[in-house]
DNA sequence: GTTCAACTGTAAGCGCACCTACATAGTTGG
DNA sequence: CCAACTATGTAGGTGCGCTTACAGTTGAAC
């Protein structure tokens, strides 16, 4: 059994090379968490968990896209974050979450690494840079649920929408000829769950903006013109 | 200025005692840190922080009542919580917030224990166990917010107003003869400011509630008269 | 090339809760 | 006791965005 794990090969992309929370751990260290540590794959469409799952398992994706979702009973939605490839999610296992709160969607065929918590709960025992990290990692996700949630109470759905197409242009933006592509396919449904709207009015409102010359959308394919004005848009009131 | 540290004399309410992230420490561990945290008074009304402030410090409430709100630029509020004894705040900075993200209110005359980051990341650099267990503080408080989230979008004014109720009842309540009393008094606009409404709205809500037979309520003082009911409005739909 | 499903465009109707506007009632302090 | 302030009661007007309803369009599968 040993012998699989001394007769493999060096290999460009272990587990843990991607796990950006081993980041603060030592070299010997990386290799004992690799051996605990596996691939999963998912379909495109396909569910990771559900809201009432169990909680004891921390994600990185390896590759693809996940979405992760509020789920309310009667159906309606609001996505909290859409996480690509390098990106950790699951950590609330860490924070005592013992259920998932969220819905967490394979948006393409993906791959991640999957750690035991109790395995990185060990690791962290011993190394406390390990567990400042994963405070880390909570406290930024706690600023986007914030921002989230402030940008809800506070401001319009016209608002909301502007400020995720420029976030999403950050992440995802491919700067052409004075705009800036989404090199992402994104339809008005998914924008909608994200800005915690409906699909008629995120469409009415895109509308309202291409006639503006703030973006042009073909579909699913969105290209912000005017980045500027939209980024305007956001703070005025 | 060692000798001052000597001469003290074992008191009932050192800080640390009522320090609940020290709950992990040993007894010398506990006396270290002692020395690094210091009270701080203020007035009921007085301001804690604003957004923005430098965010350094871990608070304890020694005695009174703190409220942890968003603050809007034109003034709007999002109450996110009412810290009473021995709860924790400002733990933000443990999660590498540097700035103040809420404003922090004195309700009443009240008394902190304050703590400097640093020492705290110096003591869970060498105590993972504290580490985890700023961890679980934070994953607390994320529930919270989500908590706080999800009822924005997926409840009405109603529903809202009825949970708070009923969270205030399950911290403040003082059962009397079939009802809950609420121990502390509040006004309609602190109670506004909780679900995220105006005061009208709450005023004209507590009315209906009250010609419902649902509570009772004299100037900030109210009382659950039907709480299982109050209860099942929440779910419903 | 046809079928089917998913995605998008558009618009009328409506409802919740905010906004505005006062009136009244306690409470505090001089 | 009176003034000033804070808390509460109430109600009409208004607007944003959801709901409902359907038509058009694109792409993929067969």
């Amino acid at each position: 059994m040993a012998e699989t794990a001394v007769r493999q090969k060096p290999q460009r992309f272990w587990c843990v090379e991607n796990f950006s929370l081993a980041d603060v751990l030592s070299k010997e260290e990386r290799e004992e968490m690799h051996r605990f540590m596996q691939f999963k794959h998912y379909k495109a469409g396909e569910t990771v968990y559900f809201p009432g799952d169990p909680n004891d398992t921390v994600y990185s994706v390896h590759k693809g896209r996940v979405r992760l979702a509020y789920l309310d009973e009667s159906g309606k939605r609001l996505t909290l974050a859409l996480m690509g490839q390098g990106q950790v999610f699951g950590e609330t296992t860490l924070a005592g979450q013992d259920k998932q709160r969220w819905i967490a969607e394979a948006m393409e065929d993906s791959v991640f690494c999957v750690i035991p918590r109790d395995v990185l709960i060990r690791f962290a025992e011993r190394n406390p840079q390990l567990a400042l990290k994963v405070n880390k990692l909570v406290g930024e996700r706690q600023v986007a649920i914030e921002n989230k949630l402030t940008s809800l109470l506070f401001k319009g759905v016209r608002e909301r929408l502007a400020q995720t197409l420029l976030q999403l242009a950050n992440e995802y933006g491919d700067p052409a000829d004075d705009g800036i592509q989404l090199s992402i396919t994104i339809t008005h449904q998914d924008l909608a769950y994200l800005i915690g709207s409906t699909r008629e009015t995120t469409s009415m409102i895109l509308g309202e903006f291409e006639r503006d010359g703030l973006i042009s959308k073909g579909r699913e394919r969105i290209r912000l013109e005017e980045p500027e004005q939209l980024h305007a848009m956001i703070d005025a009131v």
